[in-house]
DNA sequence: AACAATAGCAACCGCCCCGGT
DNA sequence: CACCGGGGCGGTTGCTATTGT
């Protein structure tokens, strides 16, 4: 079965796995005349490749100076620190992972976390029935076993025989509550505060990022004044 | 050994922004 | 000012490889 359906598009773009042949006339191409003006690869070299096509390829596998292979503790601890700065901004995030794509940080990102999704199941219908066990205790002294779905009873089991941790970081971010997840990661706090006081230096002095109010630097700002509770 | 489940990754899709006209 | 095309970006898909049963 081909990949991707067909081999072309409907505008005649070919589609699916670049073959050897192909990655050697875009890099001739780029040789030549650099990067950008990705819609003209075509008409130059005979590519049957749309220019989007043509600037993923070449940003994402064939850009020289590009890491191949696992992300590096260090690395994975920026990754995670920045993410939690700045949301799913995977270019920005690229940005300080020099030889590293937004596209392998967005796939390292979407595979080591869809494996917390039982776990963030888990932890919203603790925080549901912590709430509703608030609402109990606070309406009525009555907490004879009222009617509830037997998964239900369950994680309220759960939840009590586990320090009822739950109920002392209700109100942190999720991020927070969740230290059996950061510990998979973080073994020591001092690499990443380590990262973190050189990705500080990068910015103040080179000035990364737009300057569209200045949130990356007031973003390191919070992590130095204590944002940060491992 | 065979099958199923999961992880990893390359590539596409659709939206948005920006500059040129 | 409106339109259009190129480029950039985040989200998603689906194939392959690996691991578990």
């Amino acid at each position: 079965m081909e990949r991707w359906g067909s081999v072309c598009d409907e505008k005649g773009w070919r589609k699916g796995p670049w073959t050897p042949e192909e990655d050697k006339l875009l890099i001739e191409y780029v040789s030549r005349n650099g990067e950008g003006r990705w819609s003209s690869v075509s008409n130059s070299t005979g590519l049957n490749r749309s220019g989007k096509s043509c600037r993923l390829r070449w940003v994402n596998y064939l850009r020289p100076g590009l890491k191949k292979g696992h992300l590096t503790p260090q690395e994975e601890g920026i990754i995670i620190e920045l993410h939690a700065l700045w949301g799913n901004k995977w270019s920005a995030i690229a940005r300080y992972l020099p030889g590293r794509t937004d596209n392998e940080i967005k796939n390292y990102w979407r595979t080591h976390f869809k494996k917390r999704k039982p776990c963030e199941a888990k932890q919203e219908k603790r925080r549901t029935l912590t709430q509703k066990l608030q609402q109990e205790q606070t309406y009525s002294n009555n907490i004879d076993e009222s009617p509830q779905a037997s998964d239900e009873i369950n994680i309220k089991k759960e939840t009590e025989i586990e320090h009822s941790t739950v109920q002392n970081n209700q109100f942190l971010p999720i991020m927070y509550q969740d230290t059996e997840f950061w510990s998979d990661f973080i073994t020591t706090d001092n690499y990443l505060w380590d990262e973190l006081w050189s990705l500080n230096d990068m910015i103040v002095g080179n000035h990364v990022g737009t300057g569209g109010g200045g949130c990356e630097g007031d973003a390191i700002d919070y992590v130095q004044s204590g944002g940060y509770i491992f």
